[in-house]
DNA sequence: CATGAATGAGTGTTCATTCAT
DNA sequence: AATGAATGAACACTCATTCAT
């Protein structure tokens, strides 16, 4: 784990082979953080599992944790993309109706594979995690758009409660819901948390 | 890491010296924890910062993560106190009252040592976290007083928003609230969420 | 396990608590090798279950080795007691009737706790047994009746197969004679090979 | 020291460099051995000794008492060998000829490197010993032949007294006969002692 | 580029022994 | 003398990384 000057620079997959040798390095990272744990991931198991060698691993990572990088790095950009999405189908919407559509999506999103964003979450670091992240990115959304606020709103306020909500809620409807609460109804009242804390009732400073 | 039959058996401190040489040890850790990361803590490290050597610390804990969990525990016991004090001291008021009296708290017991509580959350696994947790406990809180509920919500939407609402946003008050907002008006905003959840219509004051 | 100069010399048990715990360290030694083999021994839990405290046992024994040293030398204490008692007691015999009665004789010592014969043999290191050791006394009864022994026999060779056959003999008798074997049938039968060894000749089937 | 599931699985030497490797490591160990004794032997010692690195060794033995059982097994492997040879040699032979092979070929097998064979047998636990061992496998070359024992002598009564002659006497004329004592002359008492036992007869000296 | 044997610094843990009380 | 907490050198073993083939 030393910081060394390399000797051979990290190519990037340019062959079809490569791309497939990176796909399957993550795909055997993901099976044994499943399997068991952080604990149980080692370069050689990854590379075992993968069906390649472990140098080939270093062909395309420069470092083990260049390898859960790669894996928030998906998450991410599967985020990002939702949310370029629903800006874009939301263009006309107003900020309250395009944050319902995030929240919908968001938890779609996280629904894909629950358990692998919970593992990813909880076991592996994500210090510097390259990726811009879903509260930053949600930010950006709502400053944009801030004009939309209601006129008492103040932006900062804003700012922290809303993008906070959203993560939360999008994980947990997805991790540990209440039992007797569909999924859907678990996104449909994070919706409704949303909106009552945008248009709160008149009298409510 | 697995159970195994240990052949010298932890001793329960009895004596002061005892005491001091857990409490040395826990420190010792988040010294280093905040100093660089989890991957700079062994437990010979461990030892030289509190002072002692690599056995006492194994006399007091079964192995190293028996050390972050400890470190853990110590939170949650803090948590779990200010719910009881906060209980205590709000028998006569409404749940409503009582939850935004739990935000406040809860953000000021993060407020203590916020840079320990990320890095714990962030760095230390904390599968089995022995304790119940401070959602469990919220929800505890919560459907001990259902009645109080306004007739028109639901006890497991309640369950579900509002203890992750509370859990984030205390969190987060402390540890990445925008430059602009001061921790007060975090505190404040994060009430006004909940009560906005709570009462999202006029004249349910 | 450094050879260091003692500070304080080690005391012989003079008194009856000393006694009594030299007794108890090596009974709850026996007893941890019974259980568990050589590698659950740690002085530590001899002195837990001894019921004394580490630092006890360094009052009468040296250091760890001397523990089990101790343990051998009480084994070889009873085989030299029992040659000298067959010796007194056969002073008029022929050499072959003493040998039988030492074969006899050592069968049963062996036979008192074969468990922990074996133990000692097989787990515990004795190099530099202080004690002269079975084959060595054997040698030595056998060279002080040399004469006894029939023309032309040769003293070197049969000091060489006697002794050895003899303790064989006596320790397997007890730890894997076949099934179908009583203990007495073994012990009736090794004699029976020493004589046939001593006196090859007809009329002494 | 609880079987685990291995992280990495122990692998068979295919390539020459790996056996090799194999080779090496024993060869250390025994060099080691020799030197000073079973305390001297650490793996990080051993791999010293054989210019490979620690790891190394851990790709070709799962642990430490790995390396003792496979030079335990070199041995027993040549003990099978030796009576399977003297046994095709000797198909026409009587019973007693063959024992009296086999006790000649047994004495020179010790006699290759008696220092050790002992080594291997005082100092290194050899429980679970994976080959039947010697006297099991006289015993099965016995009770094959039963028939062919004389009349009167009882086939247990054989299988306790003979493979423990054997043995005893295999290992001691090479590591404790009375120097005045060549090996051959051990070798030859030994096959008259086990003669004598067999056939206590007039006319069979 | 792929392979996988080799590397070796570093880790958690043990346990014989000491020594302040 | 007894106690048992403390000591710390030493050990078995791991695993990210390299590099000869």
């Amino acid at each position: 784990m030393k910081e060394k000057t390399k000797k051979v620079s990290i190519r990037q997959p340019r062959q079809e082979r490569a791309k497939h040798t990176v796909q399957v390095v993550l795909d055997a990272t993901v099976r044994l953080l499943k399997r068991g744990g952080s604990d149980a991931i080692t370069t050689n198991r990854i590379a075992e599992v993968a069906g390649v060698c472990v140098g080939s691993i270093y062909q395309y990572f420069p470092d083990k944790r260049a390898i859960f990088a790669a894996l928030h790095q998906r998450h991410a950009v599967e985020t990002r993309r939702l949310i370029e999405r629903t800006l874009g189908g939301h263009a006309a919407s107003s900020l309250h109706q395009l944050l319902l559509a995030l929240m919908e999506g968001l938890v779609d999103v996280h629904a894909v594979d629950p358990e692998l964003h919970e593992l990813l979450d909880r076991e592996i670091p994500h210090r510097a995690s390259a990726a811009p992240g879903l509260r930053a990115a949600l930010r950006g959304v709502i400053a944009g758009r801030a004009h939309q606020l209601s006129p008492q709103a103040n932006l900062d306020r804003v700012l922290f409660i809303v993008p906070n909500m959203m993560d939360v809620l999008a994980h947990e409807a997805v991790l540990s819901r209440p039992v007797q609460l569909s999924l859907d109804a678990a996104k449909h009242e994070a919706g409704r948390a949303i909106s009552s804390y945008l248009h709160p009732h008149p009298g409510d400073s």
